[in-house]
DNA sequence: CTATAAACGAGACGGTACGTCGCGTCTTGTC
DNA sequence: GACAAGACGCGACGTACCGTCTCGTTTATAG
């Protein structure tokens, strides 16, 4: 029987890492969408067979390429104090996505996802729902202990802090850095409290 | 001297709606990156070149065919209560975008941005600055009525609505409807009064 | 009406030099096939379509500019030596062929002429006809005189003689160069007396 | 190191023989510069890369697909009687030439050989050297047997002979038929015993 | 001595083919 | 059986020219 898949028991872990770290590489030099399949297999000193093998397309290298770098997201501090610890996070989040590398991969990542619902789809199960989930508690738990209005759905404030984020990595409209985006915190926070 | 610029006066108007009329079609029905200019090309019965020589990217010629669809983005009312006008104007963002038509068309037009700067300063100069600008101007006279709070810079305000609309356009958490976005504006507008 | 003849009596003789000159000059420079229409518009100054409307081909163009050049294969000498004269002749078209400028041309010309008939036609008529006449009476009138056997078909001698100088311009197998073809025409020769 | 030669063992035979086929039949049918590269490849049923990877240039595989075709053009025979044996070999290749499809394609290779001289040079060597060596050896076999006069360069009757076959190939002043050939064989030989 | 129609320069147009790049699949040894 | 290497069928790229078609602008007779 061909086409059976393939034995993740047999897989090369040093081919797995030249991979992800290929395109990382590649797509920080180049942008993303300039860097072929082919060329991540060259750089990686790989053959093409062995991307096609463990990943269905190149937004799925990317993002499990990210993932180590994006799991930071999902750390909710808990100081008692809810707008300080979002702050923190967020600023978090924006620090790591105005960096270089990760910036610009995530961003081409989240292009190609766009067009690609498998792609879109693994993005949300990998990287938002862990980061909305852990946000979502930490905000229904302040407002269990009465830091924050209760009327307010956590999700929607959890988006709507994200939405900033997001705004200014794709729209280019202002350079994505924390204090940039602390003035945006200010406003969504003023009538929570 | 070769490769002088076309002059635009000579310019075939018939070929120019074809083409845009074709980009959308097509874009419409397949998704934004499975159309080639070779097939927009086909559909409006048009030669590559005709194409070429008046856009530089696939990405322009969608934003050039999104224009006058995209048009009422600029319009903000004044009925004189800010919070419920800038409601109704997000209310027709969001339906605008959440359509098939134009909302995939978009999509594609942000993703091929993410990897092409003069498509994205396109897209900046004729689709959010003037938006931004007539929305900055209307919060700033509802900010001298005394309707809103002073303190709070008109910019962060506009970004934190458009942000929260953007961030479901692109990331597919939820769908974009005009009732999704609701809460996001209570939220948003609860501190601001 | 349109599409009806043009009127040659209207027709503007620089112009026409212009195109016979940047045709000859670039086809020199670059090669026959590496000469567009489009080139030869551009250094003679002029319009494409007046080109197309005097000449249905890029093989018309440099038919019509060799014209002159080659006018002079058509002049057979009579000094009484039919031998001395042929020999004298095939080297004039010998070396007229192997002098840059005009065996460049020619040789596209030829080319061109493989897979074109009307071309093949016209350069039948115009430059291969008025030479084998002219070869043709030469050689009657020495069998005339007994110079020549007269059982020979003058025009098959015609034919030996510029095969051996079409053989070389055409095969490229040694120079064309009027030393090179005494040596064919002394054997041509040598049974013919 | 990129552009490196690709591995003739891993070629596909059955590719090569479909392209050389259809070059061959599409020639044949539509002349040979109506077929492009992109016609090739179609009809072969193969990617144009293929072609590109393995010949540069339509002449190349026109080239190719004739050596079979041409390679009795090699054959010269040895009866003894020379005049008779040449005048065998020449009907062999008049007739071949003349036929549709070979003929066809060997006057376009030819053409193309013009502006092209890697292609000139491959003709050379692999249709021209191979037919005038073996015709060189099989006349200086005469010489010295005494059937021919010995001071005549064997390779000047060669290119005679040749030359008076492709003066009627590309010249078209009249059909290229064994009964044409043989006055101008006549004349040739005429002298030489 | 106009005026008017043709030829002209310029070049945009609908096309065809170019030669290249990269896709995702398949094949051929090697480890 | 996973792997490096890379040939394959395929589709699209962006470019070069094709031959046709407007555009104004000369220009050279015919009224």
């Amino acid at each position: 029987m061909s086409h059976s898949k393939p034995d993740p028991a047999r897989r090369n872990e040093h081919s797995r890492r030249a991979i992800l770290a290929a395109a990382i590489s590649l797509i920080s030099e180049l942008g993303y969408d300039r860097v072929s399949i082919e060329a991540i297999a060259k750089r990686a000193g790989v053959g093409k067979q062995t991307i096609y093998r463990w990943w269905p397309s190149k937004g799925a290298v990317a993002l499990e390429a990210l993932g180590e770098s994006l799991a930071t997201v999902t750390d909710f501090p808990d100081s008692g104090d809810i707008v300080e610890d979002l702050r923190t996070q967020m600023k978090g989040v924006t620090q790591l996505l105005g960096s270089t590398d990760v910036g610009r991969v995530y961003q081409g990542l989240l292009a190609a996802a766009q067009c690609d619902p498998a792609l879109s789809r693994a993005h949300l199960e990998q990287i938002i729902e862990p980061a909305t989930v852990a946000g979502h508690a930490r905000i229904a738990r302040a407002q269990d202990r009465g830091e924050l209005r209760a009327d307010a759905d956590p999700q929607e404030i959890i988006d709507l802090l994200y939405g900033a984020i997001y705004y200014r990595l794709l729209l280019h409209t202002r350079p994505l850095a924390p204090e940039q985006i602390d003035a945006a915190l200010d406003i969504a926070f003023s009538g929570l409290r």
